[in-house]
RNA sequence: GGGCGCUUAGCUCAGUGGUAGAGCGCCUGUCUUACACACAGGAUGUCGGCGGUUCGAAUCCGUCAGCGCCCA
């Protein structure tokens, strides 16, 4: 017997652990069935599951499980990737706790502590995935730093640098000063900050007293400047165009020149220049051949080596004594004590609040700054045009559609993409520097020694790169390096290119556009046809969910309180097209009831001896009954595959929702009670089948979402074997008899039932209170109707005979219009006749306005021309049942009183 | 500033040319032996505003307003 209370806990594990036992997850290269393959965005390896987590997996193993029980060899390819900054992060911080620090420990060391702390703790997440019922194909688990990842990535390292697609270049980067790396454009994130604009005066050369003003927000930078710009056509500053201007504190003269880079209605007009610190200035120097001293270290501090040799005491405008005390200190300590000086000499115009907008190092937390340094490059403009191609012509799809656009803007207008990391954790990168710098890029050591042997035409000394590749460069290569490339592996041939990619907007830059490139220009072919794009889980105000505003929702917290089912199911029911999932507690709570239902129907049906038939055959069901749940069945199946198919899991768990709830439950197991609990028989025995045949079905129907609770059942009730329902088939339609009729037939009991429960609300009357209802013009198959299903109608009306009405209507009668009948309720001293009349009297005015809502467009000479004739039509049929339906309520007032 | 999206019941959202819907919440009643995480019934909408196309607009077009996100 199944227990009282639902119990999730008590098998989730248990079931988990026999699938995986079972190999149920796995993907068989062998098979001739057709592959599904879906790549896991690879979960940050020091990463623990989140929300956001629980949203993408939960989809994406839905779509699994869907596509293996429909016969399709699927593979769901798990792993994490190694996450360079984070997990070096989190591993320093471990040492310093421990009073260690890397560099004193060197590279080799460390390294080996972060392996160590992945053997111990990396796993967290793949746990975690195994509670919210994720069926990855384990063994196939792949983690980008393994050896096997590792080669591909030099392979495609060596092999873009070969083709001149992958470059070293010296040129600004986004530098984190927290942890001392180049990062991508990506990585970066905009903050508003509020800061002040500080107006500057550089006075002019050779002219006293006179300056030209600069704004700036950034004073700090100033020693670094090469020249003031202005606006050719700003007629206030023009005439400073080829003077020059002496930098305050270094003494240096620069050139004031014409750059389209001034804006002439922003500040001054005029604007500093600083080609070592600032992109836009970087561009501006290179147009004018400007000299780019750095003026900061790698940790920020200010450095002055590359402008040392041009500072120069200027009375009341520099001093070099200032600038050396100034040397090594943070940036904006620096900006502090520049701006006090500026002050002191009178060359502070004015300091205005300022708000703007400063990058920030998404991992670091600090505002980046633009380093001058030489790194390693994509040659990304060019990798995205076959990738560009595949998208506009329907090569992969994106769904919903509109994220194209998005691809597209970002994708027409990229960036070279700075590969290089100054990290030690994550690829070395394959590249070797002779004695004079020349640079050996090879796929092993030994090539690199043989390549500068036949370089120098001798053995020479060679020092490998000390940079690692940034771990977006080892995720790119994740749909073809995780199948074996390169090596030609059978699972390569069959599983690429993969069928779905799902993920959140968020990472269409960071990770589908460079899977997209790469993909392409490695394997010929796309990774994926379709990219299924979801939204962000916020919380139930909208909020994105973070530690700091302390909205965070524990995924495993809720799996514990309420069953991975019920998370699941909310996550599906949630999930409509292009839209953020607003989740909270409460929403949870709500699904579960819809577990809870499943589970609690399962046991009636247990208890009235229903079980698993598998010769009970649809198509010989004879009883309407049977017959009508079928047929019921059927659409439900219908509508929830089509619903997966376009990637409408709200619409899934919707179709599912309604048919198991509002039609099963609510209708098909209260018709069959009367039957269950009557004597054995055919009918009795058809009731069961099919029962039982609905019940599988709805188990297979919901087992992609909430695949715990109904494995359970299934493997409780004996449908297959333990552990069997994950493989087995999707349901279809199957061949019902007489469909048509049996809904006919079924409908007409459940107004009929509807209209009395409705009646006896409305006039109080207690449900303890049973009576006979009367039936007035009722049609002879209403009658035999009636007859039919007399036991469900007593029991779900709680009358207690249906009798035809011939002759007088009895005073005080409740009266409701079904059809071609009226019903009536005999109450007799029990109904109050004013509130009678106010509620038929209601109906009839609903029936009015209708019809005339109807009529006054029937009686539009337009829509009778224009308009599709089965929508005339169909306007027609309704007048007349509104007007048929008026007349009937106007006989019932009549017949109160009325 | 550029782009995208959203605005439908108290709340969260479906609905893309032909009868405005669901879940939750609310109100009334009920231990009707599967389920109170339940059952039965009920109330609730100028579909953001304005204009246009159309026989017909929540739906298509334009415009305005508000909100959100991305990019600069």
């Amino acid at each position: 017997m199944l227990d009282k209370v639902l119990t999730p806990g008590a098998f989730e594990a248990r079931l988990y652990e026999g699938w995986e036992r079972a190999g149920a997850f796995a993907a068989d290269p062998d098979s001739a069935a057709r592959p599904f393959t879906i790549m896991i965005p690879p979960p940050n390896v020091t990463g623990s599951l989140h929300m956001g987590h629980a949203l993408t997996f939960t989809l994406q193993d839905t779509l699994i499980r869907w596509r293996r029980m429909q016969g399709r060899d699927a593979l769901w390819q798990p792993g994490t990737d190694h996450a360079g900054i984070a997990t070096q992060m989190v591993v320093e911080r471990l040492l310093a706790s421990r009073g260690l620090d890397r560099r004193q420990m060197g590279r080799e060391a460390f390294l080996e502590q972060v392996w160590a702390w992945k053997a111990e703790s990396g796993g967290a997440i793949t746990r975690q995935l195994r509670r919210l019922g994720a069926s990855l194909d384990w063994p196939r688990e792949r983690f980008t730093m393994d050896e096997g990842l590792s080669a591909a990535v030099r392979e495609v390292f060596v092999t873009l640098h070969r083709q001149g697609l992958i470059y070293r270049d010296r040129r600004l980067v986004n530098w984190d000063p927290k942890l001392q790396t180049a990062i991508s454009d990506l990585e970066v994130e905009s903050r508003e900050v509020r800061g002040s604009l500080w107006h500057l005066r550089y006075p002019i050369e050779g002219e006293p007293g006179r300056y030209v003003v600069v704004a700036t927000t950034r004073p700090e930078t100033m020693l670094g400047d090469t020249a003031v710009a202005v606006h050719p056509e700003d007629g206030r500053l023009r005439h400073l165009i080829g003077r020059r201007a002496v930098l305050p504190l270094v003494g240096r003269a620069i050139p004031i020149l014409a750059d389209t880079h001034a804006d002439p209605e922003k500040g001054s007009g005029a604007v500093k220049i600083t080609p070592a610190h600032d992109f836009n200035d970087f561009e501006v120097g290179r147009r004018h051949g400007l000299p780019m001293p750095s003026v900061l270290d790698a940790e920020a501090r200010i450095w002055l080596e590359e402008i040392a040799p041009e500072m120069r005491a200027v009375e009341g405008v520099a001093d070099p004594a200032f600038l050396r005390a100034l040397a090594g200190q943070d940036r904006f300590a620096a900006r502090k004590a520049i701006v006090a000086r500026l002050e002191e000499l009178g060359l502070v115009e004015k300091v205005e609040p300022h708000t703007h907008q400063v990058p920030h190092g998404d991992r670091g937390g600090v505002p980046i700054e633009p380093r001058l340094t030489w790194q390693w490059y994509a040659d990304a403009a060019t990798l995205a045009k076959p990738a560009i191609e595949a998208v506009e012509s329907g090569r992969t799809a994106f769904v919903p559609k509109q994220w194209e656009n998005t691809f597209f803007a970002w994708m027409r207008d990229i960036q070279p993409w700075c590969i290089s990391r100054q990290l030690w954790w994550g690829h070395q990168i394959p590249a070797w520097y002779g004695p004079d710098g020349h640079v050996f890029v090879e796929r092993t050591e030994a090539e690199a020694q043989a390549a500068a042997r036949a370089h120098y035409g001798k053995e020479v000394p060679l020092r490998r790169d000390e940079d690692v590749l940034d771990t977006w460069f080892s995720s790119a290569l994740w749909p073809f390096s995780t199948l074996g490339w390169p090596e030609r592996t059978r699972e390569l041939a069959r599983y690429y290119p993969g069928d779905v990619l799902v993920t959140g907007f968020d990472i269409i830059f960071f990770w589908v556009a460079r899977m997209m490139m790469m993909g392409l220009h490695f394997m010929g072919e796309v990774p994926f046809r379709t990219v299924y794009i979801h939204g962000l889980v916020r919380d139930e105000r909208g909020q994105k969910m973070s530690k700091s505003k302390g909205n965070v929702m524990d995924p495993l917290e809720l799996i514990e309180a309420y069953g991975a089912d019920a998370l699941r199911f909310t996550i599906c029911a949630l999930t409509g097209p292009g839209r953020d999932v607003k989740l909270s507690r409460k929403r949870v709570e709500d699904h579960r009831a819809f577990v809870t239902k499943i589970w609690n129907a399962a046991r009636f049906l247990e208890m009235n001896g229903v079980a698993p038939d598998p010769a009970w055959d649809p198509a010989r069901a004879r009883t309407p009954l049977a017959r009508w749940i079928l047929d019921a069945a059927n659409r439900a199946v219908t509508e929830a595959t089509a619903a997966l198919e376009a990637y409408r899991f709200d619409e899934y768990a919707a179709a599912c929702y309604r048919f198991v709830w509002n039609t099963f439950c609510d209708w098909f197991i209260e018709f069959a009670k009367p039957v269950l609990a009557g004597p054995d028989g055919p009918e009795k025995e058809e009731a069961r089948g099919a029962a039982q045949h609905v019940l599988g079905t709805i188990l297979r129907l919901l087992h992609p979402a909430i695949p715990f609770v109904t494995e359970e059942l299934w493997d409780r009730f004996g449908y297959g074997p333990a552990f069997s329902l994950i493989r087995a088939s999707w349901p279809g339609a199957v061949p019902v008899a007489e469909a048509e009729a049996a809904r006919a037939e079924l409908d007409w009991v459940v107004s009929l039932v509807s209209e009395v429960r409705s009646v006896r609300n409305e006039v109080n009357v207690p449900p303890s209170v049973t009576m006979p209802l009367l039936v007035k013009d009722a049609a002879p198959e209403s009658l035999a109707r009636a007859g039919r299903w007399i036991e469900a109608i007593r029991r779900l009306g709680r009358i207690s005979e249906v009798r035809p009405l011939d002759g007088e209507v009895p005073k005080g009668v409740a009266q409701a219009v079904l059809g071609e009948a009226t019903v009536m309720l005999p109450l007799e001293g029990v109904i109050d006749i004013p509130a009678e009349r106010a509620r038929l009297a209601k109906e009839r005015g609903r029936a009015e306005a209708e019809a005339r809502k109807i009529a006054a467009k029937l009686d539009n000479a337009d829509f009778v021309a224009r308009a599709p004739e089965e929508v005339v039509e169909e306007n027609r049929e309704r007048l007349a049942a509104a007007r048929a339906e008026m007349a009937r309520l106007d006989a019932a007032l009549a017949r109160i009183g009325g």
